[in-house]
DNA sequence: CGTGCCAGGTGCCCT
DNA sequence: AGGGCACTTGGCACG
């Protein structure tokens, strides 16, 4: 434990916790609290939750999260820009709000039955991800022969009417060709989304001209290959 | 602190957090763990996150979620239905995995600051939410008039070919009416999707079906009062 | 800030 | 499971 943490509190009295919560917010320390508590968010909707145990997260950047039991999603949540830590009537108050938009999230614990604390170092904690589809695209670009062989990459994100087309090349034998590419196993609105590209480049190159549209994807539904072959179009499996 | 709750751990060697947190999990205890971790996830992506402070959290229902020092969002979570806890090389680790889709998060802790826990009651936990979509319609179809004074709505999801309407109904001189709702700022789909629907139902209804077309929402953008008017389309303010 | 689009989107409801 | 769609979507890039 770093100099400046504190131990963590258990069945802590309401003025205890909220002296917890407040010289954590000033430490920029993460706090989480766990008890028995209703919440109240008013904001773009408003939302209420009676008496229950729940898991109160306060992150440095004074983000605020109450957790119920199920769910990865919190069921309140407040990308705060100011806390307000009181005691009333004998219950530790949490509100956090918000401006533009205005949002209001309020926490009023019954009993706490532990708090825990501890200030976030400086490290830089970034995630990086791949498979993602701007890597299917890296791939696809780098090695357009995936696609299909003899294929060739021309541009990525080419602008038509219908929007950027993630990637437009030519077949071996010159044909233009629209990929449309899906990280995950694709649905039907990659083919919609496909048919209005090749659509579009139709009337962009020339009125008579030949566009082929591939999805490239791990896999696809099978409603979306329907689609697909309705439009005339062709599925390419591909991993990211 | 109800008789079965474990007191939070302070810088606890990693034996000692990782019988914590099985006891935690076979007790259906929330539990969290503030340390320094790096996190490995693999399954609709991968990804990697260096060491750094974070807070960890473990549910009931066998969530996991880590969260960093910024955002709302956590860095990297799974709804779980396997957790494995180990200890290896002096540290401890959590594995989370998951069936269909095929996904794992591991999280080994470096070192963990404090580690708390709470066994969860039963208590129903639900949030009730208004000032939604839903809301909107039942406001709308309570009370037509809101809409414009005459109005009279005759159906809500009305199926068309393009999708279902949000309401559909008649005006005061009898003309056929589309509403498309939104509860929040409007955005120029919405106002896509209002005029895909009045194609559709001047299609659906008759050959010359004169059709109008209202989205209600609180407000729109721009170039969403622009899209409306191109396409001959009204715009009605009202709340959820 | 508005617009467009990806995301490990998630969640809900329906077929 | 697939399909469709709302969501306090969040996030980023770009005009």
């Amino acid at each position: 434990m770093s100099d400046t943490d504190r131990p963590p509190l258990v069945a802590p009295a309401p003025a205890e916790a909220a002296a917890y919560v407040r010289d954590a917010r000033e430490r920029r320390a993460f706090c989480t609290l766990l008890g028995r508590c209703h919440v109240a968010y008013d904001g773009r909707t408003t939302s209420h939750a009676g008496p229950a145990d729940r898991l109160v997260a306060l992150k440095p950047d004074l983000t605020l999260l109450v957790h119920a039991a199920d769910g990865p999603k919190p069921q309140n949540w407040l990308a705060a820009d100011a806390l307000d830590v009181d005691v009333a009537d004998g219950a530790l108050l949490l509100t956090a709000t918000r401006e533009s938009p205005t949002e209001e999230l309020c926490v009023t614990f019954e009993s706490i039955e532990q708090a825990a604390a501890m200030a976030a170092d400086e490290t830089d904690a970034t995630v990086e991800i791949s498979g993602t589809e701007a890597d299917l695209k890296e791939r696809v670009l780098a090695d357009p022969a995936l696609v299909e062989p003899g294929f060739r990459a021309l541009a990525a994100e080419r602008d038509t009417p219908a929007g950027p087309v993630d990637v437009f090349g030519r077949d071996s034998s010159g044909r233009a060709v629209a990929v449309e590419l899906k990280a995950t196993r694709a649905g039907p609105d990659a083919a919609s989304q496909l048919s209005r590209y090749v659509d579009a480049l139709r009337r962009d190159l020339h009125a008579d001209a030949d566009v082929r549209g591939i999805l490239v994807a791990p896999s696809c539904t099978p409603r979306t290959r329907r689609v697909l072959a309705r439009d005339g179009h062709e599925f390419v499996s591909l991993e990211p």
